[in-house]
RNA sequence: GGCGAGGUAGCUCAGAUGGUUAGAGCGCAGGAUUCAUAACCCUGAGGUCAGGGGUUCAACUCCCCUCCUCGCUACCA
């Protein structure tokens, strides 16, 4: 294991077309946090940063759609998400942003020293260009007739019609949806990273990489096995960074090149406010002077927090990308020393879904569990998708907040802060060394162990192992007081209660330094109760000498509230209201009509009614039979992407629809002659159109 | 179909390089207790470790096959 003198810690930066949710908070904000809340403690140097996405193709139509500028969306979804995450502790150093002219400058200052170097592929591709509105057309930018269904408003990249995935040029009859022109094709100019040149280099790097998660390591081995490709590092579009090049007007920068190095203009920028004296240093855990000291320098370890859909982003393209810059340059970026991933968060059993607002925005959970951040820390951690993916439900939020927050953790400080009350008169007991209790060197092991073993599962990425081993202190604590019985103790042997209640003491205050990294509010509020400062916990004096007799302690209060049924039943059901609202609403956005055609145009289509007469699975496909109509005329083969919905032997026999005059094509070494006609509905699901009695094959619709 | 990650008590999950009776928490049942948020504490029931083969003195742990879940990928005229 590499000897860490600094840490480089970032969170994925959040895309700013939407706001977050638990999902995002589980998968790597939390944990992040909790490392860096961590190493922070424990007086490392250690700088967190973060900062929202603000580039790409679907901010722009997020924009469009809403009627606004994409600046618009980016600032308002930058707020939002800025305040949930502070609002939940989440202590970055920095959150930033990808639109500020540092990380424009950074960008491009990395992108030429690439360049420079001659490290880019150039490749020259036709790409359609809307002459009135002087811009290349990124493919959803372009509508035209489909050339498979004839729907006359088929995007450039897919025809919501048919489902068909189309490349631009075959349009029909292409439209620009900027300025309504008809785009020409144009040849365009863009650079590409070589990705398999640089194959050997990256295997390198990841076979050398220890302590890293299966998912991550799988994953990756399988890009690299699998052969890498070149990629484009430049787009044809108005939203981004410029590309710094002179004969590349109306390019930027690909999101993914110029995301990554949103982390490193971070940092820059957080010295940059801090020597204008915008970044007050109060703790100065963020020890070094320069942004250099983190990103160039053998002793800084830089980690990556993400979730699992970024892995091939901050494992083989930002590497690659560093390494690059690093070939021939004495000043050399590190490359990451870990990325744990975690796998995704779903909801209720069902996958976290933006668009049919399946999920709990960190924003409304705000409103409802006002000051309860702790709580949705703990339950998040304790069911973190770390190894595979997990649940969230608030039925389990419910228990874990009543039955462990607060049962077992919450009702231990308040017992022992009473006790100390009713038996101590509020004051810190003096412990009498020669009063021996039976096990005290035991609990003495016991309190470094744990604490040795959260360290440890902190530093090797296992939170919910972290958590747990601090939440089983409090249960030792409750187990020491169930044995010793102070409340009987105090009739006989007065004494002895206070070195009992000493031990709890310290067990509490041991507790609030445990659960700081995962529950920074409780934690605090802990030491508040008894009367101790927040400085102790990253004091490097052993616990008990924190702990002074005769110090007065303050009155108990109740540090978590338990979660009542119909708080639950409520969320429960604002979930599905909402999940049916919004599938409502797609539904009728969905009904929009094509264009008014003709009699004459829809009589070119020669529907008619067939019967299936066999069926198999095309092999190695997963959606794909081989139908074998007779349509009265002739019997042919139609291939057919239904073999999710139906099984082969279920649907021999059945009459269908047939669009006979379609021109053949090819699939997977299929010719296919026709299509068959399904309904299609929100979720996806499809059914025959058919005849509702048994007509001739061949039998025209009409 | 290819590749990757998973499938362990009702639920959420632990189980280095194979080795005595497979673990924890929650939930459940019974008991004990009253300092505390009807909390805490103790005891117990519960698993052919997805299924089937194989290697081995010995497999949850290694190999092969099948099934299921998730992700990436191909395919949907």
């Amino acid at each position: 294991m590499k000897n860490c003198k600094r840490y480089l810690v970032t969170s994925a930066l959040p895309y700013a077309n939407g706001p977050v949710h638990i999902g995002h908070l589980a998968g790597c904000y939390l944990p992040a946090d909790i490392y860096v809340r961590y190493l922070r403690m424990k007086g490392e140097d250690v700088i967190f940063v973060c900062g929202t996405d603000e580039h790409g193709v679907p901010i722009t139509i997020r924009a469009k759609k809403e009627g606004i500028t994409p600046q618009e969306v980016v600032d308002k979804y930058y707020k939002q998400i800025k305040v949930s995450f502070e609002e939940f502790g989440i202590s970055f150093d920095i959150f930033t942003r990808t639109s500020t002219k540092v990380h424009h400058d950074t960008a491009q200052e990395f992108f030429l020293n690439l360049y420079n170097k001659r490290v880019f592929k150039e490749e020259i591709t036709k790409q359609f260009y809307d002459e009135k509105a002087q811009s290349f057309l990124a493919d959803r930018y372009i509508i035209g007739t489909c050339p498979n269904c004839k729907n006359e408003n088929a995007y450039g990249d897919q025809c919501e019609n048919c489902g068909t995935s189309l490349d631009p040029s075959e349009l029909i009859n292409p439209k620009s949806t900027l300025s309504g022109a008809t785009p020409v094709l144009k040849e365009t100019k863009n650079w590409f990273l070589p990705l398999d040149d640089m194959q050997d280099g990256l295997k390198k790097f990841i076979d050398s990489r220890q302590g890293w998660k299966n998912n991550v390591l799988g994953q990756c081995n399988s890009w690299i096995t699998q052969g890498l490709h070149s990629r484009a590092m430049t787009r044809d579009l108005d939203w981004g960074v410029n590309v710094p090049l002179k004969d590349a007007e109306g390019k930027v920068l690909y999101v993914w090149f110029d995301a990554p190095i949103g982390y490193i203009s971070a940092t820059k920028e957080y010295f940059e406010q801090r020597n204008n004296g915008r970044i007050t240093v109060t703790d100065a855990t963020v020890k070094s002077e320069k942004w250099e000291s983190y990103w160039k320098n053998d002793e800084s370890c830089l980690i990556h927090f993400i979730g699992k859909d970024n892995i091939v982003f901050h494992c083989i393209i930002f590497p690659a990308m560093l390494m690059a810059y690093n070939e021939g340059n004495t000043d050399k970026f590190v490359v990451p020393m870990n990325v744990p991933a975690n796998e995704f968060l779903n909801l209720e059993g069902n996958k976290i879904s933006t668009s049919r607002d399946w999920a709990v925005w960190l924003h409304d959970y705000l409103i409802d569990f006002p000051n309860r951040q702790d709580e949705l820390r703990y339950v998040l951690t304790s069911i973190a998708p770390e190894n595979k993916d997990s649940d969230f439900s608030w039925k389990d939020f419910q228990a874990r907040v009543n039955n462990e927050m607060a049962d077992i953790m919450g009702n231990y400080i308040k017992r022992v802060i009473d006790l100390v009350h009713k038996y101590c008169d509020g004051k810190v007991p003096t412990l009498n060394e020669t009063i021996l209790l039976g096990d005290d060197e035991k609990f003495t092991n016991d309190l470094e162990s744990t604490e040795f073993s959260i360290a440890n599962s902190i530093m090797e990425f296992k939170f919910r192992d972290g958590l747990f081993t601090a939440m089983d202190f409090a249960r030792k604590g409750n187990q020491f007081l169930a044995e010793t019985e102070p409340w009987k103790l105090v009739k006989t042997d007065p004494d002895k209660v206070d070195v009992i209640l000493f031990r709890s003491l310290l067990t509490c205050v041991s507790l609030a330094k445990f659960i700081y990294p995962f529950l920074p509010q409780t934690s605090k509020r802990i030491l508040q109760q008894l009367n101790l400062n927040e400085s102790i916990l990253s004091s490097s004096e052993a616990i008990i000498n924190h702990i002074k007799s005769g110090n007065k302690i303050n009155a108990s209060e109740i540090l978590f509230t338990k979660i009542t049924d119909e708080e639950m039943e409520f969320q429960i059901k604002k979930l599905a209201d909402k999940s049916v609202a919004k599938s409502e609403v797609t539904a009728a956005e969905k009904i929009k009509f094509k264009e008014p055609t003709t009699f004459d145009e829809f009589s070119k289509m020669d529907i008619r009614i067939g019967t299936i007469l066999e069926a198999v699975k095309v092999p190695k496909t997963e959606k794909l039979l081989k139908l074998l109509i007779d349509t009265g005329l002739d019997k042919r083969t139609v291939v057919s992407g239904i073999a999710e919905y139906f099984k082969p032997n279920e649907i021999i026999g059945k009459q269908v629809c047939i669009l006979a005059n379609l021109a053949p094509r090819t699939i997977k070494g299929i010719e296919s002659n026709g299509m068959i006609l399904m309904a299609e509905n929100s979720d996806g699901e499809l059914s025959f159109m058919a005849p509702t009695k048994e007509m001739e094959n061949g039998a025209i619709v009409r």
